[in-house]
DNA sequence: AGCTCTTCCTGAAAGC
DNA sequence: TGCTTTCAGGAAGAGC
């Protein structure tokens, strides 16, 4: 499932070969995943790709009218989100199309950016350029670039559990299911503890591990999960570095216990119940001590 | 505010 | 073996 070390790892591979080309044509399968298809068609051939940049989970192609362009006056984003199975990637026209490839966006040399998602979990939208900033505005702060001060800023106080605040695109954009379950076992905090009611030291910790593992899993190009490849059609490395996320009942690389997985903030989490003592027993240990003092 | 449930969709895996 | 059922999951919305 692609989040942020995925996305960037498309992103990356996409910024060596879109910038500069042109669309001139596009085509599409299935569209239920597009917020106004006819748009597409209607406003893509002729326009310049810029630049592809990431914000969060969500991929933008920046893309300027160009002289063939039907709208010249407004420049315009093409917004793209991967769900859980959304692939986007460059291809020449005689290459096999992958099942479930649903748009197909021709390039003026003949290749096609083409768009695959099996589940159709993904989103495609145009955001008109001078709105892109609201758009970004609803999601939360990039999480490699927060402050320790903004971190616990947006955690300060917040009683939901930290696994749902990580998970929360509004709070940080980017974090999805493992990398909140890798971070949370290199910090060593159980995904059902309250925001309010971490240290400042354990949220130290987090961010320190958010920062470590988001950085590791993009330079290892992602996690290959659910058939993730990258742009290129290769797979990612990280998933052989994880230490939580899909190990239940396997040791805990750490202390050898066993990893557990229950449901918290409605997904699958998975954490060493050693290490990663839950808040239950903390109180528990609390109540003990001051029934002896 | 925050939790749970539901919806979208498909393929893998489990159940029979 | 082969068919049927269940489940996973990012995000958004409803209801509590």
């Amino acid at each position: 499932m692609p989040e942020l070390p995925e996305v960037e790892t498309i992103v990356r591979g996409l910024r060596t070969v879109l910038p500069g080309h042109t669309i001139v044509s596009v085509r599409l399968g299935k569209t239920d995943f597009i917020e106004d298809p006819a748009a597409l068609g209607e406003l893509l051939p002729g326009r310049h790709i810029e630049a592809v940049e990431r914000m969060g989970k969500f991929i933008r192609l920046a893309l300027s009218p160009g002289p063939a362009a039907k709208s010249p006056e407004r420049h315009i984003d093409l917004i793209v989100h991967l769900g859980m199975t959304g692939w986007l990637g460059v291809r020449r026209p005689e290459d096999p199309v992958a099942p479930h490839t649903h748009a197909f966006f021709e390039l003026e040399d003949g290749r096609e950016l083409r768009y695959t998602d099996i589940r159709r979990f993904g989103q495609m939208r145009l955001v008109a350029g001078d709105q892109f900033g609201a758009f970004g505005e609803k999601l939360g702060k990039e999480p490699l670039e927060t402050s320790a001060a903004e971190f616990n800023q947006r955690l300060a106080g917040r009683r939901a559990r930290i696994k749902a605040l990580l998970l929360d695109q509004s709070v940080f954009r980017g974090i999805g299911n493992i990398y909140a379950d890798e971070s949370l076992w290199q910090a060593r905090i159980h995904p059902a503890r309250l925001a309010a009611n971490l240290k400042p030291a354990e949220l130290e910790r987090l961010r320190k591990a958010i920062r470590r593992v988001l950085l590791r899993a993009i330079e290892d190009r992602g996690s290959s999960i659910s058939n993730f490849v990258d742009a290129e059609g290769q797979p990612g490395e990280y998933q052989q570095r994880h230490r939580a996320y899909d190990r239940e009942g396997k040791p805990c690389f750490r202390c050898g216990t066993k990893i557990r997985r229950a449901i918290v903030a409605g997904r699958s989490s998975y954490f060493c119940p050693r290490c990663q003592p839950p808040p239950w027993l903390k109180r528990a240990v609390r109540k003990a001590r001051k029934v002896r003092v």
